[in-house]
DNA sequence: CCTTGTGAATCCTTTCACAGCA
DNA sequence: TGCTGTGAAAGGATTCACAAGG
């Protein structure tokens, strides 16, 4: 993929596009390139990247408990998804399953683990110690390794040089020098919101281009730097319009007077 | 029963900026009937509900700062989407703006609210008082409230009793009884990954209808049940990936394809 | 003018179903 | 025979672009 069409773009930016619009004519398409290329299809939907994610945990666990081969209704199982959908994602990454048998549990490990970028450790700073930040410090190391922590930031002067996890909290001026210095490729910014965005300016300073953020803020980044968002308030929220709906329905049904009732246009789905 | 209706997922999106939730799992309508009635077209798109809660969040910050109403333009891009797509959310809860002004934003926070059902309290437990269960049962009763943290769980003997945010903690063979008594209506699994299962079964077993998961299992629960997941190596091993393509193009460029990023005005040219 | 609300077009995912092969 | 790999169909979600209306 060349272009953003509105993918990356970190921030709301780039509205419509100027009345250039009236021309119908062609679409300024930029696929049907690169012939040569021979490695990965840059083309793995950023859907099945997040499943390769889970189906190289289910697949490790396989193979601690003896596993060398699985079907691909196996994994699906395992992994909670469908066989159809768990075959398609794998295709994405290569031929590596044989008809009538299955996966190797080992190459699938191994292909994804490449795909995936986990075969180089990938630094990790994180970013605000606080209750989030001390659970995440002690992580392990971060799940299946690969994800060494080796830096923590504050500002609180009384954890400056405290030792967390096994590393000294260092203060938040010094992401910059830091962060360099360590070749930090992913930052995690764990500090109340009004911080955040500050931080996260320090980090792409620092040259910190992938961003995971459990602050509850939207962060502007410039458009080379991917950010993830993990928001408790809405995942609950999210969860609260399901316990209202389901609420809702259970009173449609039993013929409780529908009190909410009222703007809906009149789409009918079910 | 085949049950394992996709998790969904309720992480950072990866486009634009914030949102949540790429994930949309089929709905799982096991019975096909539903006399349609006078269905209350819930037809939100699941995305769309994640995005909501969003916008209530970025109206709630324009309001304490005194704005009586917002365009779609200038909301749009607090939250970090585009205008077309916040008009098309809001459209699916109502239509509550003037043409030519823009959203009341008082109006737009209780109508929010009121199809997240934030309008009665949520009552949450969290289970697994780790690292993470004591960030999260210390998250100030949870953003924007709404979400009272009503029990504490854990196997620990030398935790049981414990007041951890001003709540004791109990023993999750309690989970049942104390769930069903003080009517929790969300449970949060912040254990170790080998005891997540069992908890989750004790808590669909108290009636509990939503669950948000932190450990890293897919939990299997019966179709009515709603389970949300938080991944923190998904997380991580997305972002990994990002900085792995972002490599392999570089390295590519300077070897093979002639794409760098030619953006115009927001179309694209090669 | 201005901005909302929305059909229609587009793009992205998922599902189906079957050809292909060990 | 059994299971993978994949075109093609179906379904959602996003974006476009414009009519409606203050």
């Amino acid at each position: 993929m060349a272009a953003q069409r509105g993918q990356r773009n970190g921030v709301g930016d780039t509205p419509p596009a100027p009345t250039a619009a009236e021309i119908t004519a062609p679409i300024p398409r930029v696929v049907a390139e690169v012939p040569a290329a021979r490695e990965r299809a840059r083309a793995i939907p950023e859907a099945a990247v997040a499943r390769l994610a889970v189906y190289l945990r289910v697949l490790s666990g396989m193979q601690d408990q003896g596993s060398g081969t699985v079907s691909s209704e196996e994994l699906a199982v395992a992994a909670g998804v469908n066989s159809a959908k768990l075959r398609k994602d794998l295709s994405y990454i290569g031929s590596y399953g044989t008809r009538g048998v299955g996966y190797e549990v080992a190459v699938l490990i191994e292909e994804i683990e490449r795909i995936l970028g986990l075969t180089r450790k990938q630094s990790v700073a994180v970013v605000g110690i606080g209750n989030l930040g001390h659970a995440l410090a002690n992580y392990g190391g971060f799940p299946g390794r690969g994800f060494p922590v080796t830096a923590l930031f504050d500002v609180d002067p009384d954890l400056i040089g405290v030792p967390v996890g096994g590393l000294p909290v260092e203060h938040i001026d010094d992401i910059p020098t830091i962060c360099a210095e360590r070749e930090v490729s992913i930052g995690v910014i764990a500090t109340p919101p009004p911080a955040a965005q500050t931080v996260c300016d320090r980090l792409v300073e620092a040259g910190v281009q992938c961003i995971l953020n459990f602050a509850p803020v939207v962060l502007q980044v410039p458009d080379h730097v991917e950010v993830r968002k993990v928001d408790l308030a809405v995942e609950l929220q999210v969860l609260s319009f399901h316990v209202a709906r389901r609420a809702d329905n259970a009173a449609a049904t039993n013929g409780v007077a529908p009190e909410f009732n009222g703007k809906v246009n009149g789409m009918v789905v079910t």
